[in-house]
DNA sequence: TTAAGTGCAAATATTTTGCTGTCAC
DNA sequence: GTGACAGCAAAATATTTGCACTTAA
């Protein structure tokens, strides 16, 4: 018997309640659909899932709720190369970095995780001495079934 | 005394020649800024720029422009992190890919071209059979002196 | 209690499109 | 000559903001 909600207050709202940002109902709600979300949504999506929960969430909470998680470091925002116009898409950030690949013909989106690329993070701290706080590499091209 | 304007049309206007796409007066405009740029801009100084030589050019050609050019693979769309607003940037494709680092404080950009991102791609067209066509790798952090 | 958060409506910002006239080839 | 391209204006898309009301802590 899964627990109810309210007891399972996810990581998301578990790093509000840490750093005294407020829970508002309307909140809780945004970050539930992220937290159980299956992966990229965009704000009408998020939107649309979150009025399921709680009706009264209004679009603009959800952009400044996206503001304050990508603030929070708690969020990617990514283009998936404007597959479908230029909208965003969120996804909650892991525990390691992943490449997306955006195929160009059938539009499936594809992840990848890379040593290569924490070595390439890596290069890019030292050789530049630049500290890397968010990294986002996307990739255009076709998928193994389109490039047939 | 530097050849007159129409005696070197640059790389992007030969590739338009060779591929049999029509030259106009705008687009010779909107080539040329492109061409001479130093780096990344957005679609309105792009027409601020071409509009100082052919005051004609419209912004829809401006952006019908870009579109051509990306189709054709000629130029990269980057959005430098959206450092400042939701606008796309761009810059003329060079020989090599390069990773752009947006500092969040200072606002520069700075540029890194890798072996290892060389790599990181080849990886990705093995491992996911992904015939890549487009790529783009942007960091957001703290430069150097920034970060002190 | 009260500062922070919210909905609503209107404003912004960026990009795209329909249409009619023009121009490159 | 004609099909591709242009300008113009209006629409579409995505996101932000001002303000008065509400609510979490």
């Amino acid at each position: 018997m899964p627990l109810p909600q309210t007891e399972m207050p996810g990581r998301l709202q578990a790093h509000f309640a840490e750093r005294g940002i407020r829970i508002t109902q309307q909140r809780r709600a945004i970050l539930q659909v992220m937290e159980t979300a299956s992966k990229h949504l965009d704000a009408s999506q998020l939107l649309r899932k979150a009025k399921k929960i709680d009706a009264s969430v209004d679009r603009s909470t959800v952009y400044r709720t996206l503001r304050l998680l990508k603030r929070q470091g708690l969020i990617d925002e990514l283009d998936l190369m404007h597959l479908n116009g230029e909208k965003h898409y969120y996804e909650r950030k892991l525990n390691r970095d992943h490449i997306h690949m955006a195929c160009l013909r059938c539009g499936k989106i594809m992840e990848f995780v890379s040593d290569v690329f924490e070595t390439l993070k890596g290069e890019v701290e030292k050789d530049c001495r630049f500290h890397i706080v968010v990294s986002r590499l996307e990739i255009g091209g076709y998928c193994a079934s389109c490039s047939k």
